[in-house]
DNA sequence: AGCCTTATGTCAACACCATTGACGCAAGAT
DNA sequence: ATCTTGCGTCAATGGTGTTGACATAAGGCT
């Protein structure tokens, strides 16, 4: 049960007492300073001992607030979810409204790439995610669709967009020292493709390029259109 | 320099000297254990040390054959696809030949939830990914595709399959704690649905099961009909 | 057959990590 | 003014990846 709300580390602060630097210590504060650490230095920067440097107190002072680090994470996730949808309202073209939601998504996760990729792992089933079923499965209800194959369709289609904006936080989350090791081995493999066991791959040389390339906007649109062709034919419309 | 298949570590062994516990070390047998120490311990049993211990050698003689373990985790994510596309040849319908392809790294996934999880977000860039990349893309181009948008399409494709099979196996690999913990919530959530805050979800209250449901197959369909719709008409058909 | 190179297994050490239990200070209640 | 206890601090434990020096035997070469 490590994560959900309640079960946070003495959740109403009763007495607070400062660092030995002068900073109050809070829950906000610690995941504000974890999601600053990651932005700045890289994934491999958050680290308990790093934290508790970052934020002026004693490593330990954190498990105060948090269980573990993976309570510590997926209250960052949660932050990071709350703040993808902050302020969405569909419009009137459905497609369009989709593509918005599925962008809002992947700019947030790629926003905070180490985070997301441990929050695609783990659907939250919480209110944030709850309001965005709520507004997703609407737009598709609008757009015609019975209610529940707008469930399904909307699940369907938001998992598609996490799966993809979690391959590319993951993209991001790379270390430089793996960031570098992708790349070597990228063009060295493109040097190495031979006609004789990839002649396909030999012949579009040039556009492999692609391979190094999100692919979430093409599959985005696929999706999309996979949707627009199953609409049905709206009475109103 | 991690990754490529020719970067291994002394690729061919020219001596093989038997550990003290008189095993022979090979790449394959690291792959081996590391697979099956992640699949009986979860994924936190894999660490060199007890890869060492499992081995019966020291465990810094891992190093002979891996620069490091994202060298090896990237080992285990090829080997994982190379199973998945074992024996694979597509057939005469080019759709069929894409779902079956898609049903084979999910299943392959499932297979081996954990490492699953620690790889999926890698594109390993070995051997076996560029034979999964030539077959995908020939089943495109002759569908009819030119060969470099059968480039994209295939990768926004296996992308989205992967990308399932990772959320799949990502739930699958959750911990007890973790698992009781989602389905609390879950329980939790669907109880707390109300009319009031989210009047659509209280209409379909009885289909919200699909919440927990993998949403893998009607994703994949709707990828498959968006590909068959944009699919040239073929010449030869 | 026997030497020599060197691949490869072993050992010890380094620097980092998360987590925990004891300790003591001071905030806030009584 | 005293007492309780929240919470920051300290020290210690046992884990981690990785490296460099070392030893030993495998297998090519003469």
């Amino acid at each position: 049960m490590a994560g959900a709300a309640g079960d946070r580390v003495s959740h109403v602060r009763r007495r607070r007492r400062p660092t030995r630097s002068g900073t109050l210590l809070s829950a906000e504060l610690i995941v504000d300073c974890a999601l600053r650490l990651i932005g700045e230095h890289g994934p491999e920067a958050l680290s308990v001992r790093r934290l508790g440097a970052a934020l002026g107190c004693d490593p330990s002072a954190v498990y105060r607030y948090f269980h573990n680090t993976d309570d510590l994470l997926l209250a960052v996730a949660d932050r990071i979810i709350g703040d993808s949808m902050d302020g969405f309202v569909p419009g009137p073209d459905w497609v369009a409204s989709l593509r918005e939601m599925a962008l809002r998504v992947r700019d947030s996760y790629r926003a905070h790439p180490r985070a997301a990729v441990l929050a695609s792992y783990r659907v939250t089933r919480r209110e944030n995610e709850f309001r965005a079923v709520e507004t997703g499965v609407g737009i598709l209800v609008r757009a015609g669709f019975e209610p529940a194959r707008a469930l399904r369709l909307y699940l369907a289609f938001i998992d598609t967009v996490l799966g993809h904006a979690a391959l590319d936080a993951a993209a991001l989350a790379l270390s430089p020292a793996q960031r570098e090791g992708d790349s070597q081995a990228s063009t060295r493999a493109y040097q190495s493709v031979s006609a004789e066991t990839y002649p396909l791959l030999a012949a579009i040389r040039e556009d492999l390029y692609a391979l190094a390339e999100s692919s979430f906007e093409p599959a985005l649109e696929l999706m999309l259109s996979a949707l627009a062709a199953q609409a049905p034919a709206r009475p109103g419309a």
